[in-house]
DNA sequence: TAAAAAAATCATAACGTTTCAATTTGACCC
DNA sequence: GGGTCAAATTGAAACGTTATGATTTTTTTA
């Protein structure tokens, strides 16, 4: 009797053996297919049957049905916004990294637009991921606190949300960013300008609090007419470096917080043809590999990408594995990487 | 007669509503439930009675049990080698792209190794994705023809696979490539060093025969010797742009075949000392956007990136409607972007 | 060698949708 | 009002797994 059952051929898919093929031709009922798929012990005849049919139909389990009795798919949802140098890192860290604990990835990239987060929500919700990542958003804590509420972790990069269950992995913004400026200061710089990210951001405002603390400690008065804000765009750094330009009193260095606005603003002091750091020295967030090209070579602050996807990816897989109920924050450290785009005032 | 079937707290979810609470509290079938769902005309007092009950169970559809039955996930599979800035851009855009059809995207980022490139094969497959995207690996014609044979839609992004029925999406590789050695011979280069990416690979065998073809029609002898191979990473472009460096004849100018072994290239010749285009001619295949703050500015290949990914989603989405069942190709151009890393030599 | 215990297998009921034949409802006409 | 037809609804059967209680087989023990 052979269990060919009714076809289906949606778009044009063939049919592909499921585990009642497999257990129809091994001579087994189908608990026992499943038995040996998920490792349990069967009898060593009906294995090397199971093997055999398994191979000569090219079976492979379906996901898709697992998921259904045991509502986990092995796949987390993962939210950038954007593939800049940085997240495009991070991301490959990341998919590969939850690939080795046997998680796939879904992928969004929001491009900092509130109707593409909602919709990021929403495919994550329809297809039943078993976790989420989320980075570079803002203004989503009520679709976050709903997800969590239903059971699903979360963990974040670079967002603070109290009173939520989530993990957070940060870096070090505020610190990194007060040593990167105090190097400013230290060089003999007292007008430092910052062109900071958009400040609904928490990473911005932890850049910018940073940027504030180091310039008084140094004893400086911190003028808001030399914050200049950006929205994390090469377009806006290089706006923001021309606002700076024609400040008043120009600025004799300025930080910027993320590397997409460095290389704004480099392109508009090229375009100036004002040379760094000659005429302004300068220090990005950010570190990418080619600055070690640029001429001058850029001083940055590096994040420690691998580190952060390895953290995530802990976080991510302890909640799987409910070893963690609690919400936890990790906060790493990042490196200054001291290269020639600054100088030292003479004073 | 409340509708409250067991628990089942798989991994601490929350059970989330289904459609059978929805109809249930609507007073409907779970069929009249389907059908408001997907579109088709309902009677207006119950389509009223669902919209409420399905906002005040916060239901949202389960694309896990819908495939069960229709056989279609909604996804995709995207495989590239790593993030780099070719590919990074181009995951944004297609993610984006597919995105606004409706479809989600897994991704699979393989490192150019053979086994991951399997793994993935593996994901894609227990997934149930419905349709393909791959680029940068080699020697899988059996697995893709395996999936093809599945009825599965798969588009390749520059790989040419004879015999099989999938899309293809290239640039020019060959032509742009004679265009941009043929530039380096009308400035008078009569040793043109190459550095290829593996030649394993469909793509860098054609950038090499472009190159030489243009040697060639330019009366040039193409020498073997000025060959080097790298397997597309920076490290390899320095090494290959050492033993370039190192060579009987030292090569007036040298045509990088991505922009990864161009910063590699680039990395060797600063530490060198080597000043670009002065010692050395110079021009990459790929362009990136950073390669206009280099100094020298670098002359390079452009990439269409989002005429790419365009054309990639719209072969993708008319193999899924099947508008389409013929194998087909398109061929982008790419553009010549002239800077200033190369120099006429004077003879 | 029989009984008891353990291990392996089986049949079947979920899981949350879609689909389809059968039925009910509603609209329209004479 | 009765009859016809189309439109909307219903109930139940899938889809490919896993989980579970009942059963069979094997192993151990007496």
């Amino acid at each position: 009797m052979s269990i060919s059952n009714g076809r289906r051929p949606a778009r044009g898919k063939k049919r592909q053996a499921t585990i009642t093929d497999v257990a129809a031709t091994a001579g087994v009922s189908i608990g026992t297919v499943s038995r040996y798929l998920n490792g349990y012990q069967v009898r060593r005849d009906n294995r090397e049957e199971i093997e055999k049919a398994i191979e000569s139909h090219g079976y492979a389990r379906s996901a898709v049905a697992s998921a259904m009795k045991t509502d986990t798919l092995h796949m987390v949802g993962l939210m950038v916004p954007n593939c800049d140098e940085f997240h495009a890192g991070l991301l490959a860290s990341l998919v590969t990294l939850l690939r080795i604990e046997g998680l796939a990835t879904l992928t969004y990239c929001h491009g900092n637009n509130q109707a593409s987060v909602e919709d990021a929500f929403n495919v994550f919700r329809t297809h039943r991921v078993d976790a989420l990542i989320m980075t570079g958003f803002d203004q989503a804590s009520n679709r976050i606190s709903e997800v969590v509420g239903g059971g699903t972790p979360v963990v974040l990069y670079d967002n603070e949300l109290r009173g939520l269950n989530v993990d957070c992995v940060k870096v070090e913004n505020f610190e990194s960013s007060r040593r990167a400026v105090r190097h400013l200061a230290e060089l003999g710089h007292e007008r430092v300008a910052v062109i900071t990210g958009n400040l609904s951001h928490w990473t911005a405002q932890q850049r910018l609090r940073g940027y504030q603390a180091a310039l008084e400690e140094a004893g400086l008065q911190a003028d808001p007419g030399l914050v200049f804000q950006g929205y994390w765009t090469k377009h806006d750094g290089y706006a923001a470096m021309g606002r700076a330009w024609e400040a008043d009193k120009r600025p004799t260095a300025v930080f910027s917080c993320s590397a997409r606005m460095t290389f704004g603003a480099l392109t508009f002091l090229k375009d100036q043809g004002a040379r760094v750091p000659n005429d302004i020295s300068l220090v990005s967030f950010d570190d990418v590999e080619m600055f070690e090209l640029f001429d001058p070579t850029i001083t940055a602050v590096a994040q420690p990408v691998h580190r952060i996807a390895e953290s995530i990816k802990d976080l991510v897989v302890s909640r799987l594995n409910q070893e963690e109920f609690h919400s936890r924050l990790v906060n790493l450290p990042c490196e200054i990487i001291l290269r020639n785009s600054t100088r030292r005032l003479q004073s």
